[in-house]
DNA sequence: CAATACATTAACTTATACATTATATTATTT
DNA sequence: AAATAATATAATGTATAAGTTAATGTATTG
């Protein structure tokens, strides 16, 4: 694999991880430093990750890992559930095989396990491959691929209220809501409950941005 | 301005302009040479218009504009539908400034205007100002840039149909009734008309892609 | 004749050196 | 002392050259 590749994975990591805060500002030469590379193949994955959004270079300042607000979280959820309601109205339209809703309800059993042995962690992990799963199923790659983008962005605010925010006992059963629904071909009540699920999840994010002040996370 | 800039919005120009046909093979010192410049800035531009789908990069072989199918085409028109509907839900909600309708009324105006004289590019351009409206009202940055990458990414496609397409007489219609739909301050209305047209606009152009063999735009 | 291994070449990847430019510092002037 | 101009410096932008890798063509062998 090229340098460039791996310094963007590296950079990647280190910024979903909290490793490189937000906010403090990073020199190219020192970058290059940190993974031991020059800045050639550096400097071509610092533009792909401000493509993405999750840095900004400033000319003769370095770059910065973005700071995300409570207002930019707002965005980033409004189009997450545009997109994913898109999805989800797609899949009740078709139709899911069998071994696919199987798939769907297993994602279910693993959230429920979680909460049961109180490891938000795993819980997570099953609600995230939940919303994957639907994105793969419905067919659009480029819509797959920009909200796993946006997910990505969010990845520091959910990481740090994941503790903050109340046990999510309502997701595991929104999720089984949507699954009937598509089981049923309703596309209407399955968008419905899927939007009112993100919205809710975005809106409880938000708040808990708000009311501990992690502005600027 | 940079080099590495310049490059990218040369190029960018060229792959909208059809002067870099799809399909066709570019070296990068073909292409540093077309732009008299060294391979560095230009390496830059092509990670940047790699990263927004335009071009594919396969080292070796060099550099393609992507070739757009009929059913690429339903990938950006859903993901473009589904957030332009949002960004208009939100609108209707909030409400608009006069001077803000009175914008979005001007481009239904100009939109007449150019029909009248058979202008289909004049025409085209007061439609893309009108959504370009829309999406600048609705005070996400984020979904707005989102809807403008994919736009772009169907830009060849819509020129190349403009001429073949039926007579665009219905979408001056359709604006207006959003609009209506905006000052009265009914979100549902405005997204069910909105979303009918942007789904009828990204039909008729798949249809006609397919009709004409155009697959490979 | 086909297949495989080797050699050649061309393109890309990376590092480095150089050019440019913005910012900070210092000196000068009012 | 404050403001401005000149200079220095440091960071980035760009070009080039060296190193690497993959593709193609050739030769050799079965």
């Amino acid at each position: 694999m090229s340098l460039s590749q791996r310094a963007y994975e590296e950079l990647r990591e280190k910024i979903l991880n909290n490793e490189l805060k937000p906010g403090r500002f990073f020199l190219e030469k020192e970058l290059a430093e940190l993974l031991g590379i020059s800045r050639t193949p550096l400097k071509e994955a610092l533009v792909k990750l401000e493509n993405e959004g999750l840095i900004k270079v400033q000319p003769r300042h370095g770059m910065q890992v973005l700071p995300l607000s409570a207002d930019d979280m707002q965005e980033v959820y409004q189009i997450i559930t545009a997109l994913e309601c898109e999805a989800v109205s797609v899949i009740a339209n078709k139709g899911l095989q069998d071994e696919e809703i199987g798939q769907l309800e297993q994602t279910g059993i693993a959230m429920a396990e979680a909460l049961e042995r109180d490891d938000l962690e795993a819980w997570a992990k099953a609600d995230e491959d939940f919303h994957r799963l639907l994105l793969a199923f419905c067919g659009n790659a480029r819509l797959k691929q920009t909200v796993l983008n946006y997910w990505d962005l969010a990845h520091r605010a959910r990481y740090f209220t994941l503790q903050l925010r109340d046990k999510p006992v309502n997701s595991t059963l929104d999720h089984q809501q949507v699954i009937e629904a598509i089981k049923h071909k309703d596309p209407q009540k399955a968008v419905s409950i899927h939007r009112q699920h993100r919205v809710n999840g975005g809106a409880s994010l938000v708040r808990i941005i708000r009311q501990y002040r992690l502005d600027h996370l």
